[in-house]
DNA sequence: ATGCCCGCTTACAGCGGA
């Protein structure tokens, strides 16, 4: 079972990539943030001819979660629980294939310090809290997206270039750290243990050809499903095509 | 030091992204 993660970056300027990337790829399951429309413009009649079941958590202009399965795919959770008044999009999590699968689109936070940043921490504790349960349920839960946080220094091309930012501040890392203690495994970590190995490429000052990437993109899986990890890689060519999303693709395949 | 680029908006300039 191939469960993918990818940050497309707007539906609309992104469709086609989208549909060739599923195409070529072939993920069981592919997680997308950053959808950046209301889920009733998500182009769900493209994509079930395609052969793709949607699942989709959207809000205008900005964020926006969706779950794509070949087979369907029975919804557990949309948004985040823990703030009844936080109204954006970033959290959607189903069923499928017997596998527990969540699309995250965890806040930037940046500038920091200031709200953002503290609506990120805040965030990542409700995260935390429900990632709790899902582990305590013994199924097989794979918590795919993007984290906009950078795990460690071999995670990103220079650290120094990064030092202020929300991506990478200590309390960032910190709540990631935790979340790993609950017991998940990251998984592109495990497979790929030296690092340097990149989700997301800034579109200025030629960041892609220059390789000045990091990684955000993650798959955190728990002890049911980690048993079953094979492989995981990240489908770099895609960030290299026209008009590319800043993020590639990112998978797992289980057994 | 700042912005570079990109996608979005009851758009045509400003915001958010990372």
């Amino acid at each position: 079972m191939k469960i993918a993660t990818y940050n497309i970056n707007g539906t609309n300027a992104r469709l086609p990539r989208l549909l060739e990337w599923l195409a070529e790829a072939q993920p069981d399951v592919a997680c997308l943030q950053e959808i950046k429309t209301i889920s009733e413009n998500f182009p769900v009649e493209t994509l079930r001819d395609a052969g793709w079941h949607c699942l989709v958590h959207g809000q205008k202009g900005f964020n926006g979660v969706a779950i794509l399965s070949r087979e369907p795919a029975t919804e557990t959770q949309r948004g985040l629980p823990g703030d009844d008044t936080d109204e954006q999009a970033r959290y959607l999590e189903a069923e499928v294939g017997g596998v527990r699968v969540a699309s995250i689109y965890l806040p930037n936070g940046n500038p920091q310090p200031g709200p953002k940043f503290d609506y990120k921490l805040a965030w990542m504790a409700r995260l935390a809290a429900h990632a709790e349960r899902l582990l305590a349920t013994g199924a097989p839960v794979v918590l795919a997206g993007d984290y906009n946080v950078i795990p460690e220094d071999d995670d990103v091309w220079q650290p120094a270039a990064m030092a202020a930012d929300a991506l990478m501040q200590p309390e960032s890392r910190a709540a990631y750290r935790a979340l790993l203690h609950q017991g998940w495994l990251d998984a592109l970590r495990a497979v790929h243990p030296k690092g340097h190995v990149y989700t997301f490429w800034d579109y200025q000052a030629g960041a892609w050809p220059r390789n000045h990437g990091f990684r955000i993109d993650h798959l955190l899986l728990s002890p049911p499903a980690a048993d079953r990890l094979g492989d995981a890689g990240v489908d770099k060519d895609v960030r290299g095509l026209e008009k590319a999303s800043d993020h590639a693709p990112t998978w797992i395949k289980l057994g």
